[in-house]
DNA sequence: GTGAAAGCGCTAACAC
DNA sequence: GTGTTAGCGCTTTCAC
């Protein structure tokens, strides 16, 4: 009974194991695996049977350098915890799953270096592409590394995807799929400015990060729309976190910060704002006016239920699969641009001194 | 300069490239690459120029196939969408790459085909191990064929983890990490008990989902430790999302349900049962507790905030890793349970009746 | 139909 | 130090 090689149940078994086992050679193992050659009906009983008996099954990465592997996509993310990553990477990982793709993931914790590093990892791995989800730092150094890693993955064959994130250079071989967010931030703010406020606290993300800077752009461009130049005194920066609104806001009020309304950069801020306001012992829409962004699933529970603008995020993610997996290679670069809308809920109401 | 091999830019190149380039074998690229064989500085120098200029990368699969890969480790869930799966994706991942591994997803969507299918497709890449996050189905089938896969996998030298999920039959070959799950429930009720409660509704999750059972295990065993004997026309099921919880809530109080505290099973279900609670004029603790389960970072920003269980999700995720990757071979078993505790916030109060 | 042999891209044991 | 050769586990010509 000493073998060299394994017998069921004592480690891997290697093609030429079940080749032995069933007294054929190992092409013919692979032949009826594959099931694309004709085989005797006798010989494929045999090999199945040795098959069953080993639980054989081939190694696939052996598979794909033989040039036969199962295609594989790649995508990085801030932090998967939050909401609106969450759905889309749901969105990403749905639809690859559906286009047969394997899905390797990679949370960044914002940190640059790291996701660096990954995407080179990923053009090690052959994958079919690499997809950014989420904003991310948008200084000019960031867009240059990030050019330069888009040919380099380009020129392997793979490609880079920015999802929910503002394109690099004209020209840079890349896919983006973006919805408006700037738009959004517009929309709300009009609003809100519609509704009779006049000083609205902005509470922002980090100032390099693309979403914090989209969003602002739409809040300040709704104000200077209509000749309004909004006190930068009022504009906030922290993250994207529930703590983060909740921190801002205790701030804004204990410093006396004048305002009517809030918009906060995510509903998640929004969130932590809006605890603050009512432990201020300040009544929402009474007092002060609040409003967010993503429209999570949660938006509608909060108490008022808030008024935010909606993302299709999920929908972000699907796109971003779907459209990287359908291009031709030497096609046009693809740019999507999805829309938003705000959806208006119980948190926004005129300011109080234009009610008196 | 008609070249068989591909110029820089040209497509991925291979290992003989860089060599033809740097006129040097293919073993001493890989030396260099390698680091680990003294070379000679001008070597060295000429073979790193031709790296650059041609933008090589050694495919990684090619080095999993000679035996020197980067691990990987596979995860599966229902659906990363949920506040506590997500949290514990983001620890398995977050220790994973801390040991070096990288991280294959797989969602469900709660289909035990596609989960069985990715489980097999793992096995096929010999994966490290592949981590089970959140609860399942626990039917005597399903537990039965999870033992076959768990004694594949582990005959193929990987290993199937269950994190926060309830053990297969004693002595399968699974590493387990779970958390109290029914003593968590049998706490929180407790503590809506003792607040003098009688009729409490219970808002479930699906009857064979192992985490809807433990919870309303929790809630039994707590009655039944008091002598009480809970209406079963109270245990309302459904599935751990927001709208559950709204949809349930809304049905129990069109019944005219008599109860006057009521136990969601998630958080996510007490968002949207409060939301449901809010609409139909009730006050929230007054006219009628509520409680939840998970801990959400949303949990607080409810009103009134919401008393619910902690569990440590990341750290369950970051335990499964760390636990199975340490394992040596032969070891014994694993089986962690992590302990829960109550948070008291603000949406428990006695029950009307008792405080007239 | 099936086996032998070559090849995928890489590393490592063995020469010189 | 560096080239040659064998080998990882698989697929796919090419013969017979």
């Amino acid at each position: 009974m000493t073998r060299k090689s394994a017998d069921a149940g004592a480690g891997r078994s290697t093609i030429r194991d079940v080749a032995a086992r069933a007294g054929v050679s190992a092409s013919t193992v692979s032949r009826v695996l594959g099931g694309t050659y004709p085989t005797s009906d006798a010989t494929r009983t045999r090999v199945m049977r040795a098959v069953h008996e080993l639980d054989y099954i081939a190694d696939a990465r052996a598979k794909a350098v033989a040039g036969v592997g199962t295609p594989t996509l790649a995508f990085v993310l801030d932090d998967i915890t939050g909401p609106s990553f969450a759905l889309m990477a749901h969105g990403v990982e749905r639809e690859a799953s559906r286009l047969g793709h394997l899905c390797l993931v990679c949370s960044t914790d914002g940190d640059a270096r790291h996701e660096l590093d990954f995407i080179e990892t990923m053009r090690a791995h052959r994958a079919a592409a690499v997809i950014l989800v989420g904003g991310g730092a948008d200084t000019p150094e960031y867009r240059e590394r990030m050019g330069r890693v888009a040919d380099s993955l380009a020129s392997a064959g793979s490609r880079l995807v920015l999802c929910g994130r503002p394109p690099l250079a004209p020209g840079a071989p890349v896919t983006v799929i973006e919805y408006d967010n700037e738009g959004g931030a517009y929309a709300l703010c009009a609003h809100v400015l519609t509704q009779g406020h006049r000083r609205i606290l902005f509470l922002g993300g980090s100032p390099d990060h693309s979403t914090a800077q989209g969003r602002e752009r739409g809040y300040l461009a709704a104000h200077r729309d209509r000749g309004m130049d909004p006190d930068p005194a009022l504009r906030l920066s922290g993250d994207f976190t529930r703590d983060s609104g909740y921190r801002l806001m205790r701030q804004a009020l204990s410093q006396g910060l004048e305002f009517t309304a809030v918009i906060a950069a995510t509903d998640m801020v929004a969130a932590g704002a809006l605890t603050a306001a009512h432990e201020a012992g300040l009544d929402v829409p009474g007092d002060v006016s609040l409003v967010g962004y993503d429209d999570i699933p949660f938006a509608r529970d909060l108490h008022p239920a808030l008024t935010t603008v909606h993302v299709p995020y999920e929908e972000l993610g699907r796109l971003a699969v779907r459209t990287v997996l359908a291009r031709t290679p030497g096609a046009q670069d693809e740019h999507l641009l999805l829309g938003t809308h705000v959806v208006v809920r119980d948190s926004v109401a005129p300011p109080a001194n234009a009610r008196r």
